[in-house]
DNA sequence: AGCACGCCGACT
DNA sequence: GTCGGCGTGCTC
């Protein structure tokens, strides 16, 4: 007898080996071998045992011996990343080992089987709308596939009704998968979890879970043991035998596509494959959904239940107010904002002032006006970029256009452009100066690095009233949500808008949705949304509290302007040490796929440019006809061509 | 990805 | 003379 066995390396392909007749009883599809792969001993999986193998001219090998007793991974390992290779990419043998242990020794334990857990089910503090949700999801038919939005503002109890619908799976001897998209948020809801099931049911994965930990929950999740595991997106790749509920938190968020490592996936559309395999029931929650699941609400691929009744004293009327970006006394606060904050002060509430910058540190600006410089091309915000060949330029980091640094302002004439640090540290120094009394945390992605070992003081303080105003990037406003605060600004809330993302506007709203839904939460909650062209932004829909409308208007211009949900994207990143062989590789590649797509745009230099190797990329977009060839054909060339490296990002989130 | 093989430069 | 740099090529 013969086999395929893939490794943990990226090469799209399997090779043959022969079954010793002493293994043949062992050797099946699913289980992890040890077998001689060039010059060494590897861990392999088995794809496929063959009565016959019809190479020539190679010596075939034999296997060394079985790793397995039986599949580490359920039947729907192989159709699993089946589907994760057609829709993002990658070698076959590296995506299957990230769904079974890479290392040999990693082997399935025998777990304990816990008592039987007995719901408590206690829908007494639920409202009445609770109530109804509860019941009607909870009485749907077990064993059917049913994917499901739940959204609706803070303090509807999203959360409890799920947590109560888990209680009935894991009484059923179910399993349930709970994701959470970051650390943050996961230490939040462990400790939640735990009080709610108790903490033998509770298992808890991440990136930071000791191995001994993690080969125990692995082992149990893979015997079918009823459990309800905590995790970030990873927890939607382990070999669940019986799931029968995964919830999905903060569903929009964007960490749920990983595209650091690979295999590269997002969360959203695993747990949908994840669902429809195991016929289980999969809730998406969120205060503001991804315009991704308003579309799939839309054509009635997911059910849609909402929530807005609140819990009684979190449910005020907050006041919320658009101002202009700068005021009497200072550059970076209005005179209503600066009368807000010393109020605050007065009375001793805290107060939170998110500065809404993101990628356009090096914006260029009219010192005299104010106005970006632009794109002629596309109207995106050009960003100041050097390299030692060309010196100082102007880059659209949307279309690739190059400008050069001396533009006159197309508003004022004004011929002095600055180019616009956005720093938190330059604004705590601002409002120091305008409120010297005021004690002053500031937290953003350095101050939260720095910290995240020992979890994050800086809501801490706020709570403890160890600061009055604590100020930072959107980071701050998740991290902040559920306390005392009063009074929420966004400072600069027009500049995001011309982000080379196409998600920014709808990440934007939902930062604001969610700040406004915080505000609600206590009495005399206020938003102030500074902007200076208030008529970027739907501004009326954030007045008027309706997430819905302002999706459907973003949902508008998506598909007017063909991006998605309407259209697909792959971003192809190339590398090479000069850049003229690198634009005729683009151009090459750009050829290639002509015809193959709506439109390649590109290409857009990339990376830093102290890099040694330079880097470009093209943006494809496609329709859903012509994804999966371009996908499949792209991967191909990353195997393939060894020459020319090149990167392959399916439905990219991150922009740079 | 690993790992070996191989072909040039600067050391004890 | 050899140690070691990393380009190239292969893995059943």
């Amino acid at each position: 007898m013969f086999c395929k066995v893939v490794f943990d390396v990226p090469l799209d392909r399997d090779f043959d080996y022969h079954i010793p007749p002493e293994l043949e009883a062992q050797v099946q599809p699913g289980v992890r071998v040890t077998a001689p792969f060039g010059p060494r001993l590897t861990a392999g999986l088995v794809v496929q045992v063959t009565p016959s193998c019809a190479l020539q001219n190679i010596q075939i090998k034999d296997i060394v011996c079985v790793v397995d007793p039986r599949p580490v991974f359920g039947s729907d390992l192989f159709p699993l990343a089946q589907f994760i290779k057609k829709t993002w990419g990658g070698a076959i043998g590296q995506i299957l080992f990230s769904l079974v242990p890479p290392q040999p020794y990693f082997k399935l334990q025998e777990s304990p089987v816990p008592a039987p857990f007995t719901a408590k089910k206690d829908v007494s503090s639920f409202s009445s709308q609770q109530k109804a949700v509860f019941n009607e999801l909870a009485s749907a038919p077990a064993y059917e596939f049913y994917p499901v939005l739940l959204s609706g503002p803070a303090a509807t109890g999203k959360t409890q009704l799920c947590l109560t619908l888990a209680e009935l799976a894991l009484q059923n001897c179910g399993q349930v998968l709970i994701t959470v998209p970051d650390i943050v948020a996961a230490k939040d809801f462990i400790a939640r979890a735990q009080q709610q099931f108790g903490a033998e049911y509770v298992f808890c994965w991440h990136s930071k879970t000791p191995l001994a930990q993690k080969k125990k929950y692995f082992s149990a999740v893979a015997n079918g043991v009823p459990c309800v595991v905590i995790a970030m997106r990873s927890g939607i790749l382990l070999p669940f035998k019986n799931l029968r509920l995964a919830v999905v938190l903060k569903e929009e968020d964007e960490n749920y596509k990983q595209e650091e490592n690979k295999p590269y996936y997002h969360l959203r559309d695993l747990a949908l494959l994840r669902g429809q395999m195991h016929a289980a029931m999969v809730v998406f929650v969120s205060q503001t959904p991804s315009l991704e699941m308003f579309k799939l609400v839309q054509d009635g691929r997911v059910a849609h239940f909402q929530l807005t009744q609140k819990r009684p004293g979190a449910d005020y009327t907050p006041q919320v107010k658009i101002t202009a970006k700068r005021g009497e006394h200072s550059k970076y606060i209005s005179d209503f904002l600066a009368d807000q904050i010393r109020q605050n002060l007065t009375r001793k509430e805290p107060v939170l002032l998110i500065l809404n910058r993101r990628g356009y540190s090096n914006a260029y600006y009219c010192l005299n006006c104010g106005e970006y410089a632009r794109c002629k091309k596309c109207g995106a915000i050009l960003s100041r970029e050097n390299t030692p060949e060309t010196g100082d330029f102007l880059l659209c980091k949307k279309c690739g256009a190059h400008e050069p640094l001396e533009q006159k302002c197309p508003k004022c004439s004004n011929l002095i452009f600055k180019s616009r640090g956005g720093g938190t540290q330059k604004i705590v120094t601002e409002v120091q100066k305008l409120f010297p009394q005021a004690r002053i945390l500031r937290l953003d992605s350095d101050t939260l690095k720095t910290k995240s070992g020992q979890g994050h003081e800086a809501p801490h303080a706020i709570y403890s009233g160890q600061a009055d105003i604590l100020i930072g990037t959107r980071l701050a406003a998740s991290a902040a949500t559920g306390g005392k605060i009063t009074l929420f600004g966004v400072l600069d809330a027009d500049l995001e808008l011309d982000s080379p993302d196409f998600r920014a506007s709808e990440k934007f709203g939902q930062l604001l949705f969610q700040l406004r839904y915080s505000a609600a939460c206590v009495p005399g909650g206020r938003l102030i949304v500074q902007a200076s062209g208030q008529d970027i932004y739907p501004f009326e829909y954030l007045v008027n509290n309706n997430w819905e409308e302002a999706s459907r208007q973003e949902l508008a211009l998506r598909e007017a302007f063909q991006y998605p949900p309407y259209v697909r994207l792959i971003r192809v990143t190339l590398k090479n040490k000069e850049y003229t062989e690198l634009d005729k590789q683009t151009a090459r590649l750009k050829a290639l796929f002509k015809g193959c797509a709506l439109e390649i745009s590109g290409p857009v230099p990339c990376g830093k440019k102290t890099d040694k190797l330079k880097k470009e990329y093209l943006l494809f977009k496609l329709d859903n006809e012509q994804y999966f060839p371009a996908v499949a054909a792209l991967d191909r060339l990353c195997t393939q061509d060894k020459k020319h490296p090149l990167k392959l990002s399916a439905d990219p989130y991150d922009f740079y």
